[in-house]
DNA sequence: AACAAACTAGCACGAGTGTGTTAGCTTGTT
DNA sequence: AACAAGCTAACACACTCGTGCTAGTTTGTT
């Protein structure tokens, strides 16, 4: 039978080159040659693999989103809801070259998303989720608030962390980024004790 | 002499056409002959204004911030610190097609800034611009705050209107906005009530 | 040793790219 | 009527693009 090579690991390989090339040269830089160069690969070789380039962006959106999702997920339990909360929201912010990517990729491939409609949905479904998960959290923060007000807690929760997340990209990851931790610990802190 | 044309106006006109074509199809689809068709003009005459891409795709980001500068600044003084704060805001979010459309091509300018590193600066001006903005509504609302305490008050609002303005953006502009409002809202009434 | 599935590498094609260059057209002044 | 500044249009060049296609190479099973 066939050489018997990890396929999913394959394709990893070339999501991450997909990945190099949007940092350093932009999503318009990303081809089908771009990319099997940057995983210093034939091009045919990589066509084997995802035989079109939008498959190719395609996966490579996936995995990133994947990729945070089992960030977010593997966050140990704690007993202290706003600690734990906050380690949530740690995960959440760019605060470490690989979620920094992360987000970066993410603008770019909503960026580029008009000449690519099915990423559309998958940023819709991990916006919604997001969104879910800050019900989750507002819901552990202040158990005794009603379902609008958890609601509305939620988004503005939401809104608030990304808004973080946006600025800590706009300037380099060495800066000193306590602010953005200030920002949103008081912002569990105050949710953890409102009364509806 | 020659026929005399509005240079300003015909260089916004082919910025207009490159908006367009972002909006519709993707930073990736804009090019020289891409954006002289959408401006119904032959391509001589579009690199007769602007002899380089770099330099078309220059000025369209300096008039789309330009725009968004002058809205503003036109934003007329109201009596109520948080009324006029209030007015501000919503002139930041994208409420209406251009501050929408506005926001969707800052976005796909910042996500192709590595292939044209001369919008970097671009960016982090306006970023500042805005910064500075809300630490004047912030002083304004809350007049005995500490400089210390207005600027992590000013920090605050202006991430979470980034963050309101992104989730605004991620929904069909028909959508429900009063949510948007709200949050704003009671963001700007908290900090006129806080004390030092 | 023989086989075939899986993978690698490369060519070819038509289309699109940015830009250099040049020729023609418009139009207000003189 | 003559002029020239400014504008329009088109061609050419070398390059990159996505994709169809076809050989070659590797490797585990039989």
């Amino acid at each position: 039978m066939p050489k018997r090579i990890d396929r999913d690991a394959r394709k990893a390989q070339f999501a991450e080159a997909v990945w190099r090339i949007i940092l350093d040269r932009g999503i318009s830089a990303v081809s089908i040659r771009t990319v099997a160069e940057q995983a210093s690969v034939a091009v045919g070789s990589l066509r084997h693999v995802f035989p079109t380039r939008a498959e190719l962006l395609r996966f490579s959106a996936e995995l990133m989103l994947q990729r945070a999702r089992d960030r977010i997920l593997s966050t140990e339990a704690l007993e202290d809801p706003e600690q734990y909360a906050l380690e949530i929201a740690k995960n959440l912010l760019p605060l470490h070259p690989d979620s920094r990517a992360e987000l970066e990729i993410n603008i770019a491939l909503i960026a580029e998303s008009p000449a690519l409609p099915e990423l559309v949905q998958l940023r819709d479904d991990a916006y919604q989720q997001l969104g879910q998960l800050c019900v989750r959290l507002v819901g552990i923060l202040a158990e005794k608030l009603g379902e609008q007000d958890v609601r509305e807690e939620a988004r503005r929760l939401h809104a608030l962390i990304d808004g973080v997340a946006l600025h800590l990209l706009m300037r380099p990851l060495a800066e000193d980024a306590d602010w953005a931790i200030r920002i949103i610990r008081g912002e569990l802190h105050r949710i953890a004790h409102t009364s509806g």
